[in-house]
DNA sequence: CGCTACCTTGACGCGAATCAAGCGGCGTGG
DNA sequence: CCACGCCGCTTGATTCGCGTCAAGGTAGCG
């Protein structure tokens, strides 16, 4: 029996573990090759666009991606953030709808693309996979929720506070234990915040002279946890 | 064979036809019917608390629900309302989770509540009801990001004047095909808002002042909605 | 009939959006 | 290799929306 092997294969592929594909049966992995394909995206460039239909269900192999829809004036507003082992265009397959937000690389990214109609019979059949991606809305829903709240009732400080923590959360830190893993433009800040760009850049230099973090160029370190959670006044 | 029939039926139940229920088989609807019990909720009761875990799936008969959230400093954000034919409650459900918002009665209502188990062993076998609850899922995700757009980018004039076309399309209107068919106070129109009551109520008057909308107590009267929908700043 | 909860209006002040202008880095082309 | 131009970053000045505080009115209910 041959070894089949696409770029690179479901059955060995790292990323896996952390996804929604984990604890596949051996038959389905094979199958789920043979229904998918990488693509590499650019820094910069767009996986899917808002209004679009869906192919398929797109999973990060390696790479950060956005999610951002824009308003009436054309502001973007980012709505999600998506990194190794994610799955992202779940909702629009799942209720059979076109996309209402777009996707794009923050950094040069590989993707696989899992065509729509294996999905389809692979949820069918396999309830594992299903509950996974329900739990995943269902924690997306949960996310949104307590953003729309945060933006009700918290300042620039607070939200800022907030976004700089959820940074780490997602992606973590270099191996210095300081520094973001990850950078963004100050207007993409703005527009993750949902404020404008010069009222980001003040708020960073604020922290940044309170040595609650350091700066230098796009790379964000985050000098004093404890105090950026009072700054931001979650609970937990 | 003896017809049987508890506080009201499943199999003749009228606002059936408008929930996830419909199309349920003959045999599924008896078995819903033993699993499920009717509850009365007054005015301002809650049918179920943040951070509770959930005992069923919540299925509004006769009523209207509000579920809102609380920020930090114990204000009120109201994140869905719910109708007649309306499930509640699914989110923590099918992600095994507290509840992170409360259900509140914003009128008397009468609820039924489907055991967790059976609910659990219907969605498994009954595929139809799971798909719609996704879609479910997948709708207030898409309303819920929807709002997180609209309150970083847009103002209070504009979201006020959103949120009464949102009611008009969740409640509709009383017979006159003017009032809106719900009434809350100030407070939570500013709650569903994101703004303080004062602000709700001088953008209300002012609605008022310019013949958009009528006011009698909690009465609202939509007078001019192709006027509303230019002041929402909506597309569609 | 009086109390309480809700509604309303006015005055004030702060946060943050906007406008405007200068800075710095980086890529391109001469 | 340097100069120019563009884009993103930064800072200051100004404006204004709206949240907050305070006070008074109204309606429903015990």
């Amino acid at each position: 029996m041959k070894n089949v092997r696409e770029h690179s294969a479901c059955a060995t592929c790292g990323t896996r573990s952390m996804s929604v594909f984990d604890f596949l049966p051996p038959d389905d992995l094979v199958e789920l090759n043979r229904h998918k394909s990488c693509i590499f995206f650019k820094k910069g460039q767009n996986v899917f666009n808002e209004n679009a239909l869906p192919q398929g269900l797109y999973c990060i192999n390696k790479g950060k991606i956005k999610l951002s829809g824009v308003g009436v004036d054309g502001k973007e507003q980012i709505l999600r953030l998506a990194k190794d082992g994610d799955v992202i265009g779940y909702r629009a397959l799942l209720s059979n709808d076109r996309y209402h937000c777009s996707a794009t690389a923050l950094e040069d990214s590989i993707i696989c693309l899992v065509e729509k109609d294996f999905f389809y019979s692979l949820i069918d059949k396999n309830k594992d996979v299903l509950y996974k991606i329900i739990a995943k809305i269902s924690s997306d829903l949960k996310a949104a929720e307590d953003q729309i709240i945060s933006l009700s009732q918290k300042n620039v400080r607070e939200r800022t506070a907030e976004a700089l923590l959820f940074f780490k959360a997602t992606y973590g830190f270099l191996d210095d234990g300081i520094t973001l893993n990850v950078t963004f433009s100050r207007e993409e800040i703005a527009d993750f915040v949902g404020t404008s760009t010069e009222s980001i850049i003040r708020q960073l230099s604020e922290f940044n002279q309170d040595k609650v973090i350091s700066l230098q160029g796009k790379k964000i370190g985050l000098l004093n946890v404890p105090k950026l959670l009072k700054y931001a006044r979650v609970l937990d």
